[in-house]
DNA sequence: TCAACATATGATAATATATTCATATGAACG
DNA sequence: CGTTCATATGAATATATTATCATATGTTGA
């Protein structure tokens, strides 16, 4: 595979991005997975407006809570999410502006 | 759903980006899905390097010429790559800027 | 401590997805 | 026109993914 490299090692063939390895490559795809559910991307979405308990998610998406829970153990696994316990309920929130952007991203694509 | 509005009406409860409608977040998510697989970001990243044909996409990628047609497939109906045909080749090539972009705001993501 | 509430988790069933194999289409050229 | 090369496509299988149901964990307050 010329251009998808074993290694970090400069490339003789190209010198774009041959610095991407396939193991990179493979972590990118499973990271757009992640963005890839209408239900994560509805969580992220809802996220926009700031930390929500997981009964608000429930809500404003009107799916039932293990759905949900599912869902947002994923979302807090790639690091797209951090949670934080008070009392009872665990908040959500986006876990950085990556997250926005890439969304922001996808979202221009579509709208033209 | 407070947040994911079915129409593009303004929004009395929020300010951000109530014009999102539920629709547009299943095309996003359906976006994403397509960078989601290792496969076709793999072609992706491969065509960064300029136009190839399919034969060369599969010795690129060491993988057999029907699962790359497949795939192929996937992303011209996503309308995410391009294809010409000269002779009996046909030419594959990156759509347009924003796949770009999308990918390497995904690649700065995973570099952190 | 126990009941009530909020969230997480495991198992299962339904569905979606990717790859492979076999074959079809389509272009070039003798 | 028939063969060869390049690519596409359909069917089948294997695998992954999601939602649901039932239940577990953990917190609060009586």
């Amino acid at each position: 595979m010329p251009y998808i490299h074993d290694d970090t090692e400069e490339c003789k063939d190209c010198h774009m991005i041959a610095d991407v390895t396939e193991n990179e490559l493979i972590d990118l795809a499973e990271l757009f997975k992640i963005f890839g559910d209408s239900t994560r991307i509805k969580i992220l979405f809802d996220l926009f407006h700031g930390e929500k308990n997981v009964s608000q998610i429930c809500e404003d998406l009107e799916m039932n809570q293990s759905a949900i829970s599912h869902q947002l153990k994923i979302l807090r696994t790639s690091k797209l999410v951090g949670a934080r316990r008070d009392g009872k309920s665990i908040y959500y929130s986006l876990a950085d502006e990556h997250v926005r952007m890439i969304i922001e991203m996808g979202k221009e694509h579509i709208e033209e």
